[in-house]
DNA sequence: CATGAATGAGGTTTCATTCAT
DNA sequence: TATGAATGAAACCTCATTCAT
């Protein structure tokens, strides 16, 4: 796995692909608790229901677990980003970037132990495993610059680096999983977005000469 | 250790003192180049020149010499902030600020990976190391908190939230070294600095009615 | 192990009785002749045919291998005597505890080895482990007591504490294995068997006025 | 040491008999404590208020300790005991053994832990060492025999074997230590000593025809 | 296709002993 | 003479992976 070319004993496409499927979202919750290093793979095999020579038939190392786990969780958020901000579209963009901004600081909210995860973990994957994920963190990246971009062309933004305001508004995301130990004894997640937005649109919203 | 407080077998304080900046020296490279638990004790001793016997004079237990690492390679980048800092007093806050980020920045840029690395591996400390580590960290917030209050109440900067914005400014610095992949390839340490410090000082300065 | 409820990764409760079993014959030896201290997990396995790893389903911990030596081995032997002794209830009192004491005498120099084992090294075990090693032990003096309080109600004995002079014979067995450097020089197990039960008849037979 | 042909660093043999017994005066209580395989030479010399590096020029190796503190412990009640067994001299003999008896059983009570663990950590002695700790237990055994002989030859005593009498009397003396789990919850010392003279004599004094 | 018993390399940690000071 | 820092062999134990059933 992970190279997409791995070894495996069953020839039967459509099975492996539910398997996997199955062994992503099984493994999530062990994974996370626990930490990579710190389960086994009698652990994850347990959580999955297989015995341990099942899993290693759809999987080529412990290592692809982990990257199953990751992509699984992440690509199912990223997919849920594009899709919602495809609906915006109406929208004026000051708007559409406020709603945005909202539903994917949420959703991290909600995904606090995956993202955390993956931030810490994704380490341990193969080099091409890693870029994998990385590409997925990248389209909510896009995502966003794509709002940022309209608004620019409709005038209503003024950003000398859109990509790096996109990519400020994600980070500023994830903070609020990364470092909830910051946070969370003074701050409330509405409360938060409602200042991050603020602050985000301060900088990005022309000031009248 | 960690809890300073560990077992040692020696008695002289500053041997042990000298000793364990000697492993949080050594040690770091190999620790962050490789992970820490794909490194092994042996390795640790190696790197450090000593016996594994040695090693355990020193440190209770392998957890210790990650502590280590991360509190002396971190609390020399906090030291190093709180007094540059200190010395931007005589400058309008504008400035200042321009010149602290500037400041960090690059102090991340210098220790890019030890701060990944402190980013991904403080999870396998015990709780009141991990509590260590992020004091540090909320003392570099709290150096440029006090430096936007300042600009607040000179005047200079309209602030809502100041200790979010200088999480913020924090943040946006070590993401310098924790999403290098996603820049390096298309930014400049130089303009990541100017880009990031228009965008802040445009979501402070207060706009002309 | 030791309380019978050790965290195994086996759940085939008859897989692990007879690995337990196996274990318990072929670490007797190599135990007992080296020491328990002195005796590596590697040798334990070695000596079980096994690697350490598959040792390792069966076993929590070294500790368990000498429990289930020690309860192997002796339960054996007292399991032996309950039998023995239950046969001799047609016999006179003088000639049951005569027959009695042959058996067990003879048994103990046949395991000499083991129960020397067991004197020394039931230290190393938990506490509920070496509760159920002397529960064994109990049971042989109690199964002694049995003979002596049949002796007394038919008047054949006159014995103050049976329960003491139970222990005395049992004792006067296991010495003849633990202080066999004493012994074995001056006096052959049949001399010894003799004379030993000569004065422990002396001691309980009541003499006429 | 043991074989008392041990290398040493001192040539003054007057320091290495005093600090040698030193060792095995301060040794003794921790070692009896905690086991000889579980106290490290470091707990044996902090014991000692000495370094590590002293102990070892008055001692060849860590086994050399355990059999000073065995010696020292033991020879200090043989000799307790020859005395005491000298100034019987003038009492009938049932008297005197009456006496031997009760003395030799108060000693082991009081130095029951040191009896335990010489019992259990003799045998990991060199063989001459062993050889020398056994010695001081046949002269033990030879006191009580010279009392049974001249019991014998005053026509007060009649004994088959006299030396396998004295050995037992020694044995249940011992058994006090060693099993005080059995007896501890049901007999005090003075019960058992009384039970088991009782017992002794019954099994020596000759019986009217 | 499914299983889990077996394996042994390799992990962390301890400790008896030496030797420079 | 006295010290204790240094050492590395060897201890116990875990676990990713294989393969016979």
């Amino acid at each position: 796995m992970q190279r997409d070319n791995i070894r495996t004993y069953s020839n039967d496409e459509r099975l492996i692909a539910s398997r996997r499927e199955h062994i992503a979202k099984c493994a999530a919750h062990i994974l996370v608790k626990k930490g990579y290093d710190r389960t086994s793979i009698r652990e994850i095999a347990d959580a999955c229901n297989m015995g341990m020579g099942t899993l290693y038939r759809y999987v080529g190392a412990k290592e692809d677990v982990l990257y199953l786990v990751i992509r699984d969780g992440l690509s199912k958020y990223v997919r849920f980003c594009e899709e919602v901000f495809e609906e915006l579209d109406n929208l004026r963009p000051v708007e559409a970037l406020k709603h945005a901004i909202r539903q994917y600081y949420t959703m991290v909210d909600n995904s606090q132990d995956l993202m955390l995860f993956a931030f810490q973990e994704t380490k341990n994957l193969l080099p091409e495993a890693q870029e994998a994920i990385l590409n997925l963190d990248r389209r909510i990246v896009e995502a966003f610059e794509k709002l940022l971009l309209k608004g620019c062309e409709e005038g209503e933004f003024k950003i000398t680096d859109t990509r790096l305001a996109a990519h400020n508004i994600v980070i500023a995301g994830q903070m609020w999983a990364v470092r909830r130990w910051f946070f969370k004894r003074q701050l409330k997640l509405e409360d938060y977005i409602e200042l991050q937005t603020e602050m985000i649109l301060a900088s990005i919203i022309p000031r009248p000469p």
